[in-house]
RNA sequence: GUCCCCAUCGUCUAGAGGCCUAGGACAUCGCCCUUUCACGGCGGUAACUGGGGUUCGAAUCCCCAUGGGGACGCCA
């Protein structure tokens, strides 16, 4: 049977990086295999699922270059589908009607946990039981759908991460299938989907593991109804670790940016999110720097690491950072141009952006700050007076008017600039740095910058003689 | 509380009984390069949670303790 893995978010909000790993390791079995990628929206939660989210989630999913082959499917329009099943199982005894009360469920649940014990659903509603109890279907209330879990023995699995997992069935209760209003539960759904989806890997979060002997007893049930013949089984479970925030709790709004979309808008590279992402537990040798190709090329579920790991910002920044020297000039030029923009900058009178961004590319770990630091070719920010009245005094106004006289017909090339400055500082009988000091922070406003010649060269004669006049004659 | 999972530098990790004097990466510290800031190069600090076994030999296997995480909904 080919490999077929899903992702399966509920459209509760974005994407955030959790579930893009899960996503990730998800889709990249599939590939890694020749097998296809499902993707399927759990919208059962009618009071927090929206269109807004699962768009978002679409489009970050999209942006990573996670791409489905099928779907997105949706459960909300599969309902029919899931009262068929429930029927089934309640046909073939393997699940009843319930009529307990949320309040009556509570008061049991708090009565248990004050006895110390798990709370747990005590089946009294399985049919025998009602009926010695003397139970009656009250007619003015819908009941749920339960399942009627064994109460002996055990389930377990082959975790293809963390090897074999074992749970006794009398820590399990009768969960709900379908809720009073016909709508599935998360478990039900799930396992309906999986099987009519033909999954054959499922590869989600640890925090699963707990879900997972239920669901089994499902399957199992569902697979010995014999409804479906169809060759399907059981699948493969791989409950891939949780990813913690740096502070070592769970990854939550307050541990900075925590979707997708915001490491976009903050100028990280789908690519090195990827690579972090897909390095963040889960390890081929002492690789780290790689693209997605790669990835798919090496990944396996051997080699995913069985505990949760922290989120490290600063090395996700230096990754960004890698993956942006990779990038051609060309691309980054394409991404840089909308930031700027947000800068409130225009490039059109100034130098080539791509130019710029060759200039600039490796000392930057997001494009927002190669887009902070390609602002002053576009726009003149006039240093501070004190600043300059510092860099131009007695020793060095008159080298700089030697500069400039010597700009006005010195050849434009990199070479012949740096040359110039050197000549000048000599003739001057400055350090470079004293002379290149000044000239860099009137040129550009700016004490850091990429090597002052580079700077000259790409700016231009015009803007330069602009701004060193604008300073030397004080207008 | 009950159950499940996990445990190597600050962080991500390599490690499948001898190749481990425990390797790499980020961060950090120092030096070099240098026209500032970076990039880059070189080097340093830094870890097998503890205790019992098994074995000629244990970071690796087993048990217990401790610590961390997860789950216990008509949420997913």
């Amino acid at each position: 049977m080919s490999v077929r893995t899903r992702f399966a978010p509920s459209p509760t909000g974005y994407l955030h990086i959790g579930g893009a790993r899960t996503a990730l390791f998800s889709w990249a079995y599939a590939r890694r295999h020749g097998g296809k990628f499902v993707l399927r929206i759990e919208d059962t939660d009618l009071e927090r699922s929206t269109q807004e989210s699962e768009r978002a989630i679409l489009e970050s999913l999209r942006w990573l270059g996670l791409d489905w082959d099928e779907g997105p499917f949706f459960q909300m329009k599969r309902l029919d589908r899931y009262r068929e099943v429930a029927e089934q199982l309640i046909a073939s005894g393997h699940a009843y009607r319930c009529w307990a009360t949320k309040e009556e469920l509570e008061e049991l649940r708090t009565t248990q946990r004050a006895r110390g014990l798990k709370p747990r659903y005590d089946g009294r509603w399985r049919p025998e039981r009602a009926k010695a109890a003397g139970l009656v279907p009250p007619g003015d209330r819908a009941p749920v759908v339960r399942f009627r879990t064994p109460e002996e023995g055990t389930v377990g699995w082959n975790d293809l991460v963390k090897g074999p997992i074992e749970f006794p069935n009398a820590e399990l209760d009768d969960l709900v299938l379908l809720r009073a209003d016909g709508v599935p539960t998360y478990n039900f759904g799930v396992v309906v989907d999986d099987l009519d989806m033909a999954i054959t890997h499922v590869i989600r979060g640890d925090d699963h593991v707990n879900n997972t002997p239920r669901q089994i007893h499902i399957f199992e049930a569902l697979l010995k109804g014999g409804n479906r013949g169809k060759g399907l089984k059981l699948p493969q479970f791989a409950h891939v670790p949780m990813i913690l925030g740096a502070d070592g709790e769970r990854l939550s709004k307050r541990h900075g940016a925590v979707s997708v979309a915001q490491y976009r808008d903050e100028g990280y590279l789908p690519e090195a999110l990827v690579n972090y992402l897909a390095r963040l537990g889960w390890s081929h040798g002492n690789d780290e720097c790689f693209a997605i190709g790669k990835f798919v090329e090496w990944f396996d579920l051997a080699h995913v690491s069985k505990s949760a790991a922290q989120f490290n910002p600063g090395k996700l920044a230096w990754l960004n950072q890698q993956h942006l020297k990779q990038a051609s000039d060309e691309r980054l030029s394409v991404l840089l141009e909308p930031e700027l923009k947000k800068l409130g900058v225009s490039i059109e009178n100034g130098p080539d952006l791509a130019k710029v961004v060759a200039l600039l590319k490796d000392r930057a770990t997001t494009l927002a700050h190669l887009a902070e630091a390609a602002h002053f070719f576009y726009r003149y920010e006039t240093p501070a007076p004190e600043r300059v009245a510092e860099m131009v005094n007695e020793k060095t106004r008159p080298a700089l008017k030697m500069l400039e006289a010597k700009l006005l017909a010195c050849e434009w090339s990199r070479q012949a600039l740096g040359a110039a400055v050197s000549s000048v500082a000599k003739a001057s009988g400055l350090r470079m740095p004293e002379l290149a000091m000044p000239v860099r922070l009137l040129v550009t406003g700016r004490a850091q910058t990429p090597s002052l010649d580079a700077v000259l060269e790409l700016l231009g004669r015009e803007l330069v003689l602009a701004r060193l006049a604008h300073h030397l004659r004080g207008d």
